[in-house]
RNA sequence: GCGGGAGUGGCGGAAUUGGCAGACGCGCUAGACUUAGGAUCUAGUGGCAAACGCCGUGGGGGUUCAAGUCCCUUCUCCCGCACCA
């Protein structure tokens, strides 16, 4: 009998969906939430996919063979511009475009017999999940966290749209790499710098996350601990306000700088004859990329601006400059120059001719040696006056409390996280629900009337302002406060917000009440076990946190982090670099589940690479795989008579023979137990089993095997097969098991201890630290006779011939190592 | 520059707590079966050596009876962030 795949994958696949298998259980029992992260519909899958989800359902199928209650859903992350862009390049519509994509990868899915519960399904292209995100945006709204303001916003020419501070990557769009630019619109955000501290706080509790992820997100907020600082400016009554995180160095100060864009620039420069200068100044490097612009790599340049500030501590004036290497975005977007202490304030110094006052010298160095680079470590204060001498730290308390009785500074903490721009000039995704109405102003739409329908009779041009602004019927609305005739806002929430609340909706898809149940939530969250790319590690996976604090803020849930444990899997890689069409390197999983089936390819994932790691595509070590299972075909289908043998036997009653093949099995079982459960180390279970399989080839070619030993190693095999290769474990259980039941609702086998404990062991022995020998010994041999057996062993004794022993080191169990000398 | 990770046969990778380096798979070599083999089975497969053996986990040094694993130092590669005050 042959091992038809196609027969058998296609069969168990109607059996399961039929009989309802990968259904949900109630909210009742042990639970566990296995999550992957959810595709866009782009059309095809990938391989990416294929891993994901393969690493997701061996985990998911694991832990309900192990009497989880499991919640294993999938959806679609379904809105989003490159529906709009495949629309136009198509002459279709973004909403056939991505149902039809949907139509195609579930089926995909399906085929790939991943224990999804269909039932669950959900779309963030549906209006019954958009109307509960716009409830969402209604909520953040109302509680003060959504708000609309003007500002420098990233645009990105080429998708027409602003984008958020996290997709831009290297002053680039995240997703064409189109060159960024900056605009002054007035756009919606969402408040995240609110949850700054606590996202950073929380970070603690995240085990399970890999500290790669935990380190991007704590860079990505990036908190610094400093002082805001007023510096009085001659002349204007305006100060220049500097957030710094060394104040200990203001006696350094002999500098201020601001960016070109600074407000208080154009006031200080006023009327001092320094304009036309700073003018040009400020052109020049408007024109300049965001790249070129905040390069490393660029020259420090800045203008005078015709004034002079007065530092507080000293009164010493000091001039002021415009400054290309200061950023308007961060801190106050002014610094106080300290050239002996910040490289970036020396090379300016050293460019300009500014004064150079060293404040902070080397514990040891007191004296000075005059410097020809910036000092920035920790040392002891010198030329500041009452804090000479002191360490800089203890300086820097001084001086801040100083600085705070007189009013003019306090301690601060500034971050680097900006609010979350989530205005998108584009079509394809939820509207905003929010409504101009020249009387009232900006009124929020009631619940009642969610959802806000996106329409589908919009033109797309993939140009200028967002689409819906062109739909006169959707725009023209009436007040819903005085009734009056009023404008729809006609931006669209960037689709981030839709996933930032998914996993949520998972745990009560259907409900027509409230985008989820709070016992519902509280029961099934927080996801267990979270797997997908690391590409996510700042964008969704912050967001999704942020959302989660929110919700739990306001009541609506009872823990405040989504995801207990992250996997983040590595990338699919062939011939050294990641598969693209561009690089003509892209295999496709259609081809290789027709060629040889979805347990197959399943398979050679799972086994080519731990998870996290990237992966090297191998047609041949697919090949290997296929191989594999054919391996296994053979082994329990050539024996099918063997299996009418009831598999109870008694330890104690078995030949050595016997034995040995219990302890592979009970061995195996361990292995794959553990190495999926604490490790995530798949390949090496695979491995186990690999191995498991050619210890029962060779027990069933010896004289006078037991059939009863044989079954069980048998079924054991099956039933751990079965989450790497569902389809081939269920056809071949009911060959073994012929009751009907199927192969994963079985009970995850467990291991007994006894069978692992070996009447003979054999140990190492060692001279020097060289393997010389190996001897045979009871188990349970006490360590004085062990010493001595190794010893008296023939090839030991002519190794230490003539020489003096000195030491003999026992590991107990494994080996002997005998240290000699001449 | 800062942060994270990696470096082990021809290749993917194993070695989980300092205790036999190279499990398992691919590839390769030889053989068996066969009209045939890209099926299957058997044996072999880190390097050097005829052999006893010696060497071997990026390089150098160290700790230890014992180091891929710990310490110091250094090189290379990948990923993320980057004028963050």
């Amino acid at each position: 009998m042959r091992y038809d795949f196609q027969r058998i994958e296609e069969k168990w696949q109607k059996d399961w969906e039929e009989k309802k298998l990968h259904r949900t259980g109630e909210g009742e029992g042990n639970k566990y939430y296995a999550l992957e992260m959810f595709p866009y519909p782009s059309g095809k899958l990938h391989m990416g996919h294929v891993r994901n989800y393969s690493i997701g359902d061996v985990v998911a199928r694991f832990k309900k063979m192990n009497g989880k209650n499991v919640l294993h859903p999938m959806g679609w992350d379904s809105f989003g511009l490159p529906a709009e862009n495949a629309a136009i390049k198509h002459d279709t519509h973004p909403n056939v475009w991505t149902w039809d994509n949907i139509k195609n990868m579930r089926a995909q899915l399906k085929q790939l017999g991943i224990s999804y519960d269909w039932d669950r399904e959900i779309a963030s292209c549906h209006p019954d999940y958009y109307k509960w995100t716009q409830w969402l945006f209604l909520l953040f709204y109302n509680n003060g966290l959504a708000y609309k303001k003007r500002s420098y916003v990233n645009w990105c020419p080429s998708c027409a749209t602003v984008l958020a501070n996290e997709q831009v990557i290297s002053g680039e769009c995240e997703r064409c790499g189109s060159t960024v630019t900056k605009k002054d619109l007035e756009q919606w955000f969402f408040r995240i710098t609110d949850y700054a501290q606590k996202l950073l706080d929380d970070m603690q509790k995240l085990e399970g996350w890999p500290d790669k992820v935990k380190t991007m997100q704590s860079n990505w907020i990036g908190r610094s601990e400093g002082a805001s600082i007023d510096f009085d400016v001659e002349g204007i009554k305006s100060k220049i306000t500097v957030f710094t995180t060394r104040p200990d160095t203001i006696f350094g100060a002999t500098f201020m700088a601001l960016a070109p864009e600074h407000p208080l620039a154009k006031e200080i420069v006023k009327d001092t004859g320094y304009e036309d200068e700073f003018n040009g100044f400020v052109e020049r490097i408007k024109k300049m990329s965001e790249i070129e612009r905040t390069s490393t790599e660029l020259e420090k340049e800045g203008v005078f601006l015709g004034k002079y500030a007065v530092n507080p501590v000293n009164g010493k004036m000091m001039p002021i400059y415009a400054a290309n290497y200061i950023l308007l975005e961060y801190g106050t977007g002014a610094i106080m120059g300290v050239p002996a202490h910040d490289q970036r304030d020396y090379d300016f110094a050293v460019k300009y001719g500014l004064e150079i006052i060293e404040v902070v010298r080397p514990v040891g160095e007191e004296n000075g040696k005059g410097m020809d680079r910036a000092f920035e470590d920790t040392g002891v204060m010198v030329n500041s006056g009452k804090y000479n001498g002191l360490d800089n730290y203890e300086a820097m308390s001084g001086i801040i409390d100083e600085l705070e009785r007189a009013g003019k500074g306090k301690r601060e903490v500034k971050f680097r996280i900006r609010d979350w721009l989530i205005s998108r000039q584009r079509y394809w995704g939820a509207p905003i629900p929010i409504i101009y109405c020249p009387e009232c102003g900006e009124v929020p739409v009631p619940e009642k009337d969610l959802p806000v329908v996106l329409p589908l009779n919009v033109e797309l041009t993939g140009k200028g302002e967002s689409p819906l602004a062109r739909s006169q019927e959707f725009v023209n609305t009436k007040c819903p406060v005085c009734g009056g005739d009023a404008k729809r806002e006609t931006d669209t929430m960037d689709t981030f917000v839709c996933s930032s609340w998914y996993f949520l909706r998972f745990t009560d898809p259907q409900n027509k009440e409230k985008a989820f149940d709070k016992k519902k939530a509280d029961y099934w969250m927080p996801v267990d076990q979270y797997i997908g790319g690391v590409e996510h590690a700042i964008l969704h996976l912050l967001y999704a946190r942020f959302f989660t604090k929110v919700l739990y803020d306001l009541g609506l849930c009872s823990f405040n982090e989504p995801f207990q444990n992250l996997l983040t899997q590595g990338m699919v890689l062939k011939d050294g670099a990641k598969m693209s069409k561009s690089k003509g390197n892209v295999v496709s999983p259609e081809d290789i589940v027709e060629r040889y089936g979805a347990d197959t390819a399943r398979l050679f994932i799972l086994f080519a690479a731990p998870p996290e790691r990237d992966l090297e595509w191998s047609d041949q070590g697919v090949e290997g795989c296929y191989r594999f299972l054919n391996r296994i075909w053979r082994l329990v289908t050539d024996s099918v008579e063997l299996y009418t043998e009831d598999s109870r036997y008694e330890l104690h009653e078995l030949s050595q023979m016997d034995k040995d093949l219990v302890y592979v099995i009970n061995h195996t079982v361990k292995k794959v137990t553990d190495d999926i459960e604490e490790r995530f180390n798949f390949n090496t279970a695979i491995s186990a089993v690999m191995e498991m399989v050619n210890a029962l080839y060779q027990y069933r070619d010896k004289d006078g095997f037991n059939p009863v030993v044989f079954r069980d190693g048998i079924e054991k095999l099956v039933v751990l097969m079965a989450p790497f290769a569902p389809h081939i474990a269920e056809e071949l259980w009911h060959m073994v098991r012929n009751d009907g039941s199927s192969v994963h609702s079985q009970k995850w086998p467990d291991y007994d201890p006894k069978a692992l404990i070996k009447d003979e062991i054999i140990i190492v022995v060692q001279i020097n630290g060289k393997v010389r020998s190996r001897i045979s010994i009871p188990a349970d041999m006490d360590e004085e006779t062990v010493k001595r057996t190794a010893l008296e062993d023939e090839k030991v004794r002519s190794y230490i011939e003539g020489q003096t022993i000195s030491k003999v080191v026992a590991v107990p169990g494994k080996l002997i190592n005998v240290v000699v000398r001449r």
